[in-house]
Formats: structure tokens, C-alpha cells, sequence
DNA sequence: GGATTGACGTCTG
DNA sequence: GCAGACGCCAATC
């Protein structure tokens, strides 16, 4: 059994592009009686990942993380590139482009 | 070893 | 819809 990081780290791999998910639907699906450990183990993602972290966003949509990131600007315009309308540091629309990690 | 903090979520009022 | 309280686990002090 993978430590519940590295299980964090394949859910967010494994996000399509131009898509999103919320830390509690990663918890839910791992398991995670809290979600606080999904934004735990993604403080604690090593700055030369290949994981797409920002697409992962609280149960409202925001990019409460962003200013976590090394460069919090290129975060939006990532998600904006990827088609994904983010306004405020709100993604609109957060239902048309929540994923389930189950799929 | 106790207290604090944290990329959060859900329940209540 | 918003604000406050609680929970839950791990890391850090």
C-alpha cells in the first residue's frame, strides 16, 4: 500500500486535461476521513513534479492554493489555457468541469 | 509529549 | 448565502 501521498499524487495524475477536482471528492475516493490531508499532501509536492496540482480546487471552485505555487499567475493561465473559464480566482462553471476520480 | 497549524468539508443557525 | 463551530490526520515547534 502506497503512503497516502504518493496515492494523492496518482488521483491528480490521473486528471484529464481541462478538467478539475475538489480535495474532498480525492479524499472520498481515497479513503481520507480528512480532506485537509489531500492539501497537506499537495504542501508537501516536491517543485519538480510533473503533477498537474492545479487542478485541484476547494468544494467552491477557488485556487485556494495558488499562492502556494511558486508562480500563482501562471497557475490561472494554465487552467484558462486548458479551456477552463477561471474569473477572481474562481473557476466558473465548477460543475461542467468537476471530474470524478472513480471514472 | 502537548499545542499549533494547515492547498478543506460538512453541519447548523 | 454567509458565518461560526467541529472534525480529522500529519507535520512542525
Amino acid at each position: 500500500m502506497k503512503p497516502y501521498y504518493e496515492q494523492v499524487y496518482d488521483v491528480v495524475l490521473n486528471i484529464p486535461q481541462g478538467r478539475v477536482t475538489t480535495y474532498g471528492r480525492i479524499a472520498t475516493y481515497l479513503g481520507l476521513s480528512n480532506p485537509r490531508m489531500v492539501g497537506y499532501a499537495l504542501k508537501n509536492l516536491p517543485m519538480f513534479s510533473d503533477v498537474p496540482a492545479h487542478r485541484v480546487v476547494n468544494s467552491s471552485g477557488e485556487l485556494s492554493g495558488r499562492l502556494n505555487f511558486s508562480l500563482p499567475t501562471e497557475m490561472e493561465e494554465k487552467l484558462i489555457s486548458e479551456g477552463i473559464s477561471v474569473t477572481n480566482h474562481r473557476i466558473l462553471r465548477l460543475d461542467k468541469y468537476i471530474w470524478n476520480p472513480i471514472h
